[in-house]
DNA sequence: ACGGATACGAAG
DNA sequence: TTCGTATCCGTT
């Protein structure tokens, strides 16, 4: 629970609690489960201590996962009980419970039947559950039920013991070029030197990073009887495919975690990874906080990813704080991307990562050429989207039998919805955010809180009828309009709307594999990882959208998705084209796309955060503020901007309303808090928010490394 | 006077 | 987070 501190019990009297056990202690009127941080002598000061109810017979948590726990809410200047509810995630379900079997006890029936007989004859080759019994007696289960009643037989109870596939790390992996040797020598030596070690794996698409890093996994279950490894994924890079890789290479299937895992199997992998039986757990970000016995070796793929970023709830970088785990753990990490994070290069540039670079693999497709297109040179018709010279392309690689990706990260048939008689624009009651239409459903959806509405045929602000346009375009429309150029080509939409699970995902990306779609219509759920052999062109629709709303890593995010869309063209031995409509084609971020220079894009980025002392240079937190009542909420973002301390190398940007100003019926106000690395962040916010304590219904989240700036 | 809805603060 | 208590408001 999110209470400030760690609350004291006494311990009756042979209970011999440990650090780490879980235990049952009444809070108010009410009992939860804890797990004891502490054991020390002594009565508890003035106040008599309520005791302990019980001991919870779970794993014990291991001592540095109560570390890292304590640590993690510090840096996110957040209560322990955030951090401790995410490491007792799995948890949740109840224990599985004990299987019946029956036995015999040797005691001999009262009157002995040719059935009975049959039965003892079964129950001689071992313990086994009442119904298997019966049918393999060929008896029926009254005969059974007589015979447990007489004594003859008892009930045993037994617990399923939880096993995990056995793991072969001895039989040497895929054969690997000279570039990939070399860093997996590295990563095989800092894994058996042991302590913390962190590494950059550097490599673009197609160099095969995770066949190095494998080596690394292969290495650390060598190294003890129990060490275990993490893999953190982006959570839509989890599919079976990857987990196959890993199945592939040791033999046996990884433990599984992220947030569609049901609880049952949590509660299996939690036990399995705190007992040290689970030895490799491939997981989404919230696999960090799980109960490891034996870490030692923590693999971020995808680091760059902005989904290792949690922005509700518990906030914290996933990314960051495994760096900060393989610390308290004492282990290797290695963060893995074709297009790392400023942070980390900056990182490896100080030395504090080693750097292994990836050459590209023999064999491998060569990178696409990437242009771009100057949309105020060669504009779409007006109501349509994409330019004259993407058409052309597109009708030259349909001419060839070969496929093209169109690119669109943003679902639905239009982003906005307005009145063309009064100007109103289309949202949702209690948000700000604009109504997105679907025409799929007939209806407008609000993506921030799941509102949705049917599309009225009138406007609900002034009245008029058929006064609705829709504006801009989503992958919908993008559809609409390629199956009116090309009436007889294949077209599909890939998005969250026409792909709901694993399944719908697997079975369009056969068919695109297949040759079976001409056009595919992409969100970033396609961005990454799949391998279409007849992909040879991409139309990015709209390059500038990450651009702009201005947040500092804008450029950044937007260089790695659009190198990561492109990098999806001609993947075999067909060359391919990558095609950028863009309305800023002199933008760094453009430049530096079409000239395929990762290089002088970073060296750009970096400078213009130096200068600005931005991170990786200097470190940023948000103060959001949120209430249901505007006035009360404007008087205590004044209250609080009166009392923020006066701190040397700090700059407070704000109160503002934020870029969201309305969510769920609650206005925001956000501070923007710049500090040089040498300050204290979390201490000087713990000591501004201490100054100032909100009132009833009014929330202060701090966001520590804020990567939202809505 | 009563009951229901809601806001608020405490929990060791 | 949950729960008990205080408080407000509309109904009886």
């Amino acid at each position: 629970m999110p209470l400030p501190e760690a609350f004291d019990y006494a311990e009756p009297e042979g209970m011999d609690l440990v650090v780490g056990d879980h235990v049952a202690v009444p809070l108010g009127p009410r009992a939860v489960r804890g797990v004891v941080t502490a054991v020390r002598d002594g009565a508890g000061g003035n106040r008599p201590l309520k005791p302990v109810l019980d001991r919870i017979d779970d794993p014990v948590m291991p001592a540095s996962t109560l570390r890292f726990v304590e640590w993690a809410a510090k840096y996110s200047v957040d209560a322990p009980g955030q951090p401790l509810a995410m490491a007792l995630r799995g948890l949740r379900a109840p224990k599985p419970k004990p299987t019946k079997l029956l036995r015999a006890t040797g005691a001999l029936p009262a009157r002995a039947t040719p059935a009975r007989q049959k039965v003892l004859d079964a129950i001689a080759e071992g313990a086994m559950p009442g119904p298997e019994l019966a049918t393999r007696a060929g008896v029926s289960s009254g005969v059974v039920k007589g015979l447990l009643d007489e004594g003859v037989l008892a009930i045993e109870l037994v617990m399923p013991e939880t096993r995990f596939d056995d793991l072969d790390w001895a039989s040497p992996g895929p054969d690997l070029n000279d570039s990939q040797r070399a860093a997996a020598d590295v990563l095989v030596e800092m894994v058996h030197e042991g302590g913390f070690q962190a590494a950059l794996l550097d490599g673009v698409t197609g160099s095969g990073k995770t066949e190095v890093y494998l080596e690394a996994v292969a290495a650390a279950l060598a190294a003890s009887p129990e060490g275990q490894v993490l893999v953190l994924l982006p959570e839509i890079a989890l599919t079976q495919a990857v987990l196959a890789r890993f199945t592939t290479r040791f033999g046996g299937a990884p433990v599984e975690w992220h947030s569609a895992v049901p609880p049952p199997l949590r509660r299996r992998a939690w036990e399995g990874v705190a007992s040290g039986k689970a030895r490799i757990v491939v997981g989404a970000r919230s696999a960090l906080f799980l109960p490891y016995r034996d870490l030692k070796l923590i693999v971020v793929d995808e680091e760059h990813d902005g989904s290792f970023k949690q922005e509700e709830g518990f906030i914290y970088q996933a990314r960051d704080m495994a760096v900060a785990r393989a610390h308290i753990e004492k282990c290797a990490i290695v963060l893995a991307s074709a297009t790392p994070s400023l942070e980390t290069i900056w990182n490896a540039r100080q030395g504090r990562y080693r750097w292994l670079k990836l050459g590209a693999r023999h064999g491998a497709a060569q990178l696409p050429d990437v242009d771009l297109i100057d949309m105020r040179q060669t504009p779409p018709e007006t109501g349509r989207w994409l330019s004259p010279p993407l058409v052309e392309a597109m009708v030259q690689t349909f001419a060839r039998g070969e496929q093209t990706l169109l690119f669109l990260n943003r679902r639905g048939y239009a982003p906005l919805v307005l009145c063309r008689a009064c100007g109103e624009r289309m949202k949702a009651p209690d948000s700000d955010s604009w109504l997105v239409e679907h025409r799929y459903t007939g209806r407008l959806v609000c993506h921030l809180t799941g509102f949705s509405m049917p599309r009225p045929d009138k406007c609900p602000h002034c009245g008029a009828k058929d006064s609705l346009v829709s504006i801009g375009p989503g992958v919908e429309r993008v559809e609409e309009e390629v199956r009116e150029l090309f009436p007889q080509a294949r077209v599909a939409v890939f998005s969250s709307d026409t792909v709901f699970d694993a399944d719908g995902a697997r079975s369009l990306i056969a068919t695109m594999a297949a040759g079976d779609i001409d056009v595919l219509v992409a969100t970033q759920a396609a961005a990454k990882g799949h391998d279409f052999p007849n992909l040879t062109l991409v139309g990015v629709v709209d390059a500038d959208l990450g651009l702009r709303g201005g947040d500092l890593r804008a450029g950044e995010r937007t260089f790695q998705l659009l190198a990561q869309a492109s990098g999806r063209a001609g993947r075999r031995d067909r060359p391919g084209r990558a095609l950028l409509q863009t309305y800023a084609p002199d933008h760094p971020v453009m430049e530096a796309l079409a000239a395929q220079d990762r290089d002088a894009f970073i060296e750009a980025e970096m400078e213009a955060r130096e200068l600005a002392v931005l991170p990786p240079f200097g470190r940023l937190a948000a103060v959001i503020v949120s209430g249901p009542d505007p006035v009360a909420l404007e008087a205590y973002v004044r209250q609080l901007a009166s009392v923020a301390p006066n701190a040397d190398g700090v700059d407070i940007f704000g109160p503002a309303d934020a870029p969201l100003a309305l969510i769920r019926g609650r206005r925001r106000k956000r501070f923007l808090v710049r500090a040089d690395r040498t300050v204290d962040l979390q201490g000087f916010l713990a000591a501004w928010r201490a100054r100032a304590r909100p009132p009833g219904s009014i929330r202060v989240v701090l966001d520590v490394d804020p990567y939202s700036f809505l």
